[in-house]
DNA sequence: AAGCCGGGGGG
DNA sequence: CCCCCAGGCTT
């Protein structure tokens, strides 16, 4: 068994301290507003990508009350890009409840911390032992691959037997001190040496004691997420454009995907389409240019977007610019949360205005 | 227990 | 082309 205060602790801290990142952007200064936010773009994201999003963002919002009056469409746009917008949007709504229930600051308190929206138990944990040196494990992805190689943990790791058995391998590994470098050294292990593909083993620490190791084990440790068929959907992007060359962008409904950003109006089909553009642009709908389609995966389907592009329109009388419908020039685009591809479209489309 | 939710990087 | 990544929420 392990003691509190393990080899596997010591070794990894030891490592860390040789072979760690010390100079990520949250880490300078630590507060745990900037740990709390890392945490959240972290999700699901590799520091490479977050590291611009973070320093922008944080340089926009850079306090708890500051992204708590903050507007939804600042926040998504501070966020376009990223992907996953519910972590932008439930980040919004928890800084609002701190400023309500806790004094502006994020709680200390464990439960308190998890009944925030977008905080699991392993940000939870992450943030209580960064911010504060509380003693806290993590279970992230790095942290279930290393465990499940170290100890020989079979089955994949999604499944609720799995995550619980490597919860309490977690949490028996857990030192007395140095908890917020401990956390980050596990992060760092998994990412640089326990990789997924290819790991350092020949250099590894902990190599004396793994299991995966030892049995030659490694490459099929984790075991991989069972594969399921992702299914193809196809979708029209309208894409007018008025005499002045702004583009109509359409508010996204607050569920689904690429919920409540800004994009191009999308029908199913040509019959929905027409009759979308029937009941709010004045022009001809068969003049459409078709451009390149876009093949764009998520991560349970895949989609072909087909954008149709008209120029010089107008609205129809009756609709007008409103909240879920507006017409935005170029220089607009980067104040609003837009999906990525879309974006992208629309620098290629429309051409920046010559100074 | 399974599905939903983005985008990018790597093999 | 595949998989995975500092996960959490909903059903």
């Amino acid at each position: 068994m392990n003691t509190a205060a393990d080899d596997f602790a010591s070794r990894l801290l030891a490592w860390y301290d040789r072979a760690g990142r010390h100079d990520l952007p949250w880490m300078h200064p630590r507060t745990p507003y900037r740990v709390w936010l890392s945490e959240i773009m972290l999700q699901q994201t590799q520091v490479q990508t977050v590291m611009p999003y973070f320093e922008r963002f944080v340089a926009a919002l850079p306090t708890l009350p500051a992204l708590a009056a903050a507007s939804q469409d600042d926040v998504l746009a501070l966020w376009s890009g990223l992907g996953y917008y519910a972590r932008a949007r439930n980040l919004h709504a928890a800084a609002k409840l701190c400023v309500e229930r806790h004094d502006g600051e994020l709680p200390r308190d464990p439960d308190a911390l998890t009944a925030l929206p977008g905080i699991g138990r392993s940000t939870a944990g992450a943030i209580l032992a960064q911010a504060w040196g509380d003693r806290f494990a993590i279970l992230d992805g790095n942290v279930k691959r290393v465990l499940a190689r170290f100890h020989g943990v079979a089955g994949w790791p999604g499944t609720p037997a799995v995550e619980k058995a490597l919860w309490l391998l977690a949490e028996s590994h857990l030192p007395h001190e140095r908890l917020a470098d401990y956390t980050q050294a596990q992060m760092d292990f998994g990412a640089t040496l326990c990789t997924r593909h290819d790991p350092a083993c020949v250099i590894c620490p902990l190599q004396a004691d793994c299991v995966a190791l030892r049995d030659g084990r490694v490459a099929e440790l984790p075991t991989a997420k069972p594969s399921k068929p992702i299914p193809e959907r196809h979708a029209l992007l309208l894409l007018a454009e008025d005499a002045g060359q702004r583009v109509l962008l359409q508010k996204r409904p607050p569920t689904g995907i690429w919920a409540s950003l800004w994009s191009l109006p999308e029908a199913a089909d040509h019959e929905t389409a027409r009759a979308w553009f029937a009941s709010h642009l004045q022009g001809d709908y068969d003049h459409a240019e078709a451009l390149a389609p876009i093949a764009h995966a998520f991560t349970h389907y895949h989609v072909q977007l087909q954008p149709l592009r008209w120029r010089g329109l107008g609205l129809s009388a009756a609709v007008r610019d409103n909240d879920d419908l507006r017409w935005v020039a170029r220089d607009e685009l980067v104040s609003l949360g837009i999906p990525a591809p879309v974006r992208k479209l629309l620098l290629a489309v429309i051409p920046a205005r010559s100074s």
